[in-house]
Parts: structure tokens; sequence; C-alpha cells
RNA sequence: GUGGGCGUAGCUCAGUUGGUCAGUAGCGCCAGGUUGUGGCCCUGGAGGUCAUGGGUUCGAGUCCCAUCGCUCACCCCA
């Protein structure tokens, strides 16, 4: 029986990979610049992070999550999420004792046991970044454009940036019981699931898709109308500070993301071709969070955004770079005796950094070249028994469709040389 | 978890109302047309239990059911 990789997997084949290298390249170059340190945390943790940290009553810690008990009947889970590790990390390590802010980044895959679709998967990989211990509303403007400087860079556009405030604990409840207020009465008209939502998360109830809901919740009142003071202000600072930075974005109020850790800034970066999934980018601000997992009360903000997507996006917009995965240099070998020679030729243009494939199975010499050939090779070097007497070899440009012979000892200047 | 669509060679697919239907198809692969030379062209070749298991029928790739897989959507999210 053929064993297939499971649902929701992929493997990433050397092609595809160097995409994938390039997209992180670039991304890690902006983290960079933003000095962003990287923080590379375990792949699983303890179950009871996530359902702390993301919070019990969430889709994700309610039905998404890969659990297992290890050899020593702990509760472990593949990690559906990036925020809960780092924030795990920033304490255990007292990251906030080396510097008044942390800054980090992550670069890795995560795990969610939902049925896959379109740009969904049940082991996807996200970059994200998190600050901890920064109030300053500037920081919020400053991960949204960085997010955005990101995709900037990748070579996207038509990326639309939600915003929106979900305000504090305080002001939060407030307007929660205003929302349940005006729902209520009219519970028996909204759809099924948003039956459920208004018991379990009522906010959600906002970004319902059903046009009945959206009729009903359209005359309900407005969040930003019910942030409190400090909300307010912040939320103000935020759009002042990303219009003065030229960062484009929409206010979204009925942008309410699922973790119930976000408090304040919320904001989602979304690319509409994607279809139903579209949000390449998601994120904001936790100021409970640290808190909640055991810390001192510390502020954060963070994001995260989503790379299959991104690729995604990229092949959509016809973005994608021309990245090469071809040898500089195919060394042919004809014969037997010349065998030994070239494999020392080849292990000395690989130490001089020249990316060389070999001949190894003895074909005939219209077959190696067809392989060059398919590989996009560069040059093809012949190496045989005529040369082998000369110590020399035959270099052809492929390319050119020129060659020459070549002695031994002229071998890697000359290569260098034809690769300019 | 719920619903829709799909499942024929490595890939992309033909395959007519069930009666040589298993394809001379394209690409790819291998070999030959050159004794030591690619791209174009020509010739030949390998490769499929038509996802799997039942059923209907004289007869099923073609109809029905189930299972599995893929896919899209809902839920939710990156």
């Amino acid at each position: 029986m053929k064993i297939n990789a499971p649902k929701g997997t992929q493997d990433i084949l050397p092609e595809q990979a160097l995409i994938w290298q390039w997209v992180e390249k670039q991304v890690r170059e902006v983290f960079r610049v933003y000095n962003y340190g990287e923080v590379r945390t375990p792949i699983f943790e303890h179950t009871e992070l996530f359902a702390r940290g993301i919070g019990e009553t969430t889709d994700i810690v309610e039905k998404e999550m890969y659990t297992f008990l290890d050899q020593g009947g702990r509760s472990i889970t593949l990690r559906p999420e990036g925020t809960a590790s780092v924030v795990r990390a920033f304490l255990e390590h007292n990251l906030a004792a080396k510097t008044g802010v942390t800054k980090l980044f992550y670069f890795g895959p995560m795990f969610r046991q939902e049925k896959p679709q379109a740009g969904r998967f049940r082991q996807f990989h996200q970059f994200g970044v998190e600050v901890l211990g920064e109030n300053s509303p500037l920081i919020d403007a400053e991960v949204i454009a960085m997010a955005t400087e990101i995709y900037r860079r990748l070579g996207l556009d038509a990326l639309e940036v939600r915003l929106n405030s979900v305000g504090c604990p305080v002001c939060r409840a407030n307007y929660r019981q205003a929302l349940l207020d005006h729902l209520t009465p009219r519970s028996g008209e909204l759809c099924a699931s948003c039956q459920r939502r208004l018991v379990q998360n009522p906010l959600r109830v906002l970004d319902c898709k059903s046009p009945v809901c959206q009729g009903i919740t359209a005359e309900a009142p407005q969040l930003d109308q019910y942030l409190c003071e400090d909300c307010a202000s912040h939320f103000a600072a935020v759009r002042r500070y990303l219009d003065a930075m030229g960062v484009v974005y929409m206010i979204d109020s009925r942008l309410v993301r699922g973790l119930d850790y976000y408090t304040k800034t919320v904001f989602e970066v979304v690319y509409q071709g994607l279809g139903a999934q579209n949000a390449v980018c998601g994120g904001g601000r936790y100021d409970g969070l640290v808190q909640q997992c055991g810390g001192p009360p510390t502020p954060g903000i963070g994001f995260a955004a989503g790379v299959e997507r991104l690729i995604i996006t990229l092949e959509k917009q016809g973005k994608l770079p021309e990245l090469s995965g071809a040898p500089q240099v195919y060394l042919s070998v004809l014969g037997d005796a010349p065998k030994l020679k070239a494999f020392e030729i080849a292990q000395n243009l690989r130490a001089q950094g020249i990316r060389t494939e070999l001949e190894y199975a003895g074909r005939s010499l219209k077959a190696q070249m067809k392989t060059a050939d398919k590989l996009n090779a560069a040059l093809v070097l012949i190496l045989g028994e005529d040369e082998l007497a000369r110590e020399t070899i035959v270099l052809r440009n492929m390319k050119k469709g020129e060659q020459r012979e070549v002695p031994w000892r002229e071998l890697v200047t000359v290569i260098q040389e034809e690769l300019g």
C-alpha cells in the first residue's frame, strides 16, 4: 500500500524550495533592519500553554490542536501558533531583564487540525514578530508598517490593510454588554452560527458574512464609540503615525480577531484574490497575555503571516522571481579510465565554490549532453581518454555552443571567466 | 465536523446514449538516427488492476452504493 503525506501537509520539492528560500531571505532582511532578533522555540509545548494563552474557548484550542500524551503521560501539543511559545520563552529566560523592549521574530511550521481547503493546511508555516514591553502606539504603527514593507519588498500589490481597535478588557466589556442588549431581542433572526456566537463570543457576530446578520449588526452600536479614553487616544495615535508614514489602510469596525488575547489595535493584511482564506497576515496588541501566562504585567504586540498564502499570492500576481537551481558545470566522463580523475576535478571545482554535477553512470556522451542541457548547466566539461592522456579537458559553453580544450591547471581560472 | 465537485499512464487529459475503451494524444522518460557532443526534427520503446470494494447488466472507465483520496465552500483562521 502506497503511503501518502498526511492530509493537509505537503512536500516542498527543490524547485519550490528555491522560492521558499528567497521569501525567507527577504523577510529576514526586513526583520534585520528593524532590529528584531530571531527566536526558535520548540514546535511542541505543554498543552496547558496554549489552553491558557490562546483561550480555552477559541476554536483553535477547542477543536484544532494536535494533542497527544507523551511516554511520560504529559499532554503535549504541536504548536498551533507562535505567540504563546514566544511569550513563554520570554518569561522563562527573563528577557525583560536584558533590555527595555524585546523585539523577536520567528519563522516555522504551525499545526492545526482543520479540514484543508484553498490556502489552508494542517501543517502550514508562519513568520511573525512579537514586541514585548512597549506601550507606545508608535510600536503598533511600526509593526504594521513593517508587515507592509515585507510585502512591498516581495513585489506584491493590491494588498489591503484592515485596522481596528477592540479596546481593553474594561471598555470591551461595556461594549459587549451594549451589543448583547442590541442583539438579544433579535437573536431569532440571526443565523445558526451567530446564535451560538452570541453566547460564546458576541463580538464575532460582527464579522459574520451572512447578509441578514450584517443587516442586524449594521444598526448595532459601534465599538469605537465605547472605547475608553486611553484606548481611543491610543487608536488615534496609531492612525496618525500610520498616516505620517504613508501606510495605506482602511478602518474596518467589523474586524474582530478570533484569538481571545487581543486588546486595542488589531489588523489584518488581506489579498482578495485568495478566495475564502484571504488573510495573509494578522495581528494586534495583547496587553494582557504575558500576565495571563504567569508573568508580570507586560504589554505586547505582534503579527503572524502565512507563508503558503504569501507564495500563492506571489503566484497569482505573477511575481515569482526567476530562480535557478542549475549546476554551473556538468562534468561528462567517457570510459572507465578517466572516472577517478573526473571525480578529482569535480571535487576541486566544488572546493572553489563552483556548483558542479558529475556523470556517475558512464552513459553515452550524447545522453550526458542531453542531461546537461536539461539541467540547464552553463558549462559542460568532457573528460575522455584522449584528454586524460594530454592532461586537458574539453570545456563547452552550452549557450554559445562553442568549446575548446583547456589544460587542467588553467581550468578553474577559465571556468571562472566563462561564468563571468 | 457539515455540504458540493472530482478521481483514466510520471504530468495534462481524450474516451460520444453502458457494447474492442484502455488511447497512434501532448509533455516527460529511455533507446536509436552520429565512431566522443545538447537544444530542432524523425523512428522505436517502457509505463495504467481506468482510486478501492461491492452491485445492476449478456456486457461498465462509462450507471448505482460504500470506502479512500483530492478539491472547493461553511465554521474558523495564516
